[in-house]
DNA sequence: GCCGTTTTCGGCCCGACTGTTTTCAGTCG
């Protein structure tokens, strides 16, 4: 098991619930994958609470799910699961894959047309079998097609950064018709998860079919799949989907809340409004009786009307943040206009393409007061990584660029490789002249557990390391994290009061939002840094930050609001 | 299966679009 168990014990409730869903169990699937969402965002590691035998503690875990939890620690298996995977004809998950099929066609396209794949069903439809069945027409047989189609090509989901100029240019082009109040993408991108599946359009019109109309025939789209007076899909070129809804402006803020989601952590508001005797839906909150309108144009009235303060999107994962807006206890997150500094940037003295001087130049166009330029070391011989004798002649170049500069700085910093036995591979003496020091692991991932944290707290604990690089190594969708006993690994920073790096890398976000909650938990700093290698990819600051505020981190918490006298008078 | 300001049973969020249905079921988010 990779890092902490609770990846796996929650791929195994979730897969619980998926097929209670397909068998109609409503409220017991839900139970499961209600668990499971527990268990993802849980800061501790599972096997912990289960050692102290409170696994029926966890929010959301009774009796009968903490068995299989334990059952699942103890065995790898889970009894429950393997009966379930049973009973389900063979076929059935992998066609409701596509869009359109849910359980109830997957159930009856196995049974009645002895399909048992997505291939074996395109036969079928080719063949125009499908057509026959009660309730299948031609249309169907043909969205079937369609569906295998998108399925064949779809990515499960983008990354963050990828998306980000897309929805710029989407966003241009709706506010370019005359019939578009407002627009916004809302849901997962919204609460800047790291990865999105779908990109939830909102548009405030008062002309709705124009509106629609408008973002049917935007350029990209490839396909449209359903368009409706106020609902529509489509499908981008690269098989992004987009879900465009169209509102009256009087409902914007229902309909933001509503559509932003988490859908966990709306059904728990809504959960929240009937124990009121109020509705909530995308067009407001309601009264239960007589339908009073209560709030509907502005999303903090309708957080406030529950009783409780707005709610950032970043927090919106019921993970204890309606508890927290109940309370009044939202902690102020960190916000980008904060930060003052880039902590991790490279230049073309080791792998990067820009010049210091370029660097320097596009920080302060970002507004930020301060960069640590952190070039690789001489063990990255790959990345033309630097020793003693280049970085003190880098450090001279820095100096003399700093004397031109005029309230901006630039840090002296450095990658440094942490060696296989965890040493450092730059001199102590030479770390010591420099003002900021980020040390990462670039090889030598396959250690197990216990090595690769031996490794990291000997490198937290070298004598003049500001940072931890990418603390995870992990690759978002193509690398595992590497072993590591994350509580043993920030208990070791807290005591040297060395930071844990949030990289801003749309590949890496590492730490990760839970990670770094946990992180936060447990007192030990963070730094941002955007691991820049080319002049546009400092501008992924902004990803970082999202990181940061989806970890609950506030100002004070983040290395990076520091001003540059107070991050040198740390290093001390 | 879980939970409790409706508290150990009886609930468990809500609405739009499509295709096929002649009044709605299935799917999605």
């Amino acid at each position: 098991m990779i890092v902490s168990a609770n990846a796996d014990v929650a791929a195994v409730l979730y897969e619980i619930g998926e097929i209670l869903t397909i068998k109609e169990d409503r409220f017991r699937s839900r139970a499961y994958l209600l668990a499971a969402q527990r268990i993802t965002s849980l800061t501790e590691d599972v096997r912990k609470v289960k050692d102290r035998g409170e696994l029926d503690q966890i929010p959301g875990v009774g009796k009968s799910i903490a068995a299989t939890i334990a059952e699942f620690l103890d065995t790898g298996e889970s009894k429950v699961l393997e009966e379930l995977r049973e009973s389900l004809p063979p076929g059935v998950r992998q066609l409701m894959e596509l869009e359109g099929i849910g359980p109830k066609n997957a159930m009856r396209l196995v049974d009645e047309l002895k399909v048992s794949s997505i291939d074996d069903l395109e036969k079928a439809a080719k063949e125009g079998r499908v057509r026959g069945l009660k309730g299948f027409g031609e249309k169907k047989e043909q969205n079937i097609l369609l569906s295998i189609g998108d399925y064949r090509n779809r990515q499960t989901r983008f990354l963050l950064g990828a998306v980000l100029p897309i929805v710029d240019d989407m966003l241009v082009w709706m506010r370019g018709s005359p019939a578009v109040i407002r627009a916004e993408v809302a849901g997962s991108y919204r609460r800047r998860r790291e990865t999105i599946g779908d990109l939830d359009l909102l548009v405030a019109s008062n002309d709705p079919d124009a509106a629609s109309e408008r973002f049917v025939s935007m350029p990209p789209v490839e396909r449209v799949v359903s368009h409706g007076a106020t609902k529509s899909t489509v499908y981008l070129k690269g098989h992004l989907q987009v879900d465009c809804r169209v509102i009256p402006p009087e409902a914007y803020g229902a309909a933001l809340q509503y559509f932003t989601g988490s859908k966990d952590h709306n059904v728990k508001l809504r959960i929240i409004g009937v124990k009121l005797g109020y509705k909530l839906n995308e067009y407001g909150l309601f009264r239960r009786e007589g339908d009073a309108l209560l709030a509907s144009e502005m999303e903090d009235e309708i957080y406030g009307a529950l009783g409780m303060d707005w709610v950032s999107p970043e927090l919106r994962e019921n993970r204890g943040e309606i508890d927290a807006a109940m309370e009044h206890k939202l902690p102020k997150l960190v916000k980008l206009e904060e930060i003052k500094g880039d902590l991790h940037c490279h230049s073309n003295w080791s792998d990067g393409s820009m010049t210091i001087k370029e660097v320097a130049d596009k920080a302060r166009s970002l507004s930020l007061n301060y960069v640590a330029i952190t070039d690789h070391s001489k063990s990255l011989g790959i990345a033309h990584g630097l020793d003693e004798a280049r970085l003190a002649e880098q450090g001279k170049e820095i100096d003399a660029l700093n004397d031109e500069l005029d309230g901006f700085r630039v840090l002296k910093g450095v990658e440094c490789d942490i060696k296989a036995d965890g040493s450092l591979d730059i001199a102590d003496k030479v770390l010591k002249e420099l003002d900021f020091v980020v040390a990462s692991l670039h090889s030598g991932f396959k250690g197990d557990e216990e090595a690769m944290t031996t490794r990291m707290i000997k490198a937290i604990q070298s004598e003049h390391v500001d940072a931890i690089g990418h603390p995870t190594g992990r690759i978002i969708q193509k690398r595992k994290p590497y072993p590591l006993n994350l509580d043993r690994v920030f208990e070791a920073a807290v005591a040297r009061g060395v930071a844990m790096e949030i990289n801003a890398f749309p590949e890496r976000l590492d730490l990760d939002d839970v990670s770094c909650r946990k992180a936060m938990e447990t007192g030990v700093a963070m730094s941002i840094g955007t691991d820049a290698h080319a002049l546009n990819q400092m501008e992924f600051l902004p990803l970082g930050v999202s990181v940061a505020r989806r970890g609950w981190l506030t100002a004070g918490d983040v290395l990076n609001t520091l001003t540059v006298d107070e991050l040198t008078r740390r290093r001390g």
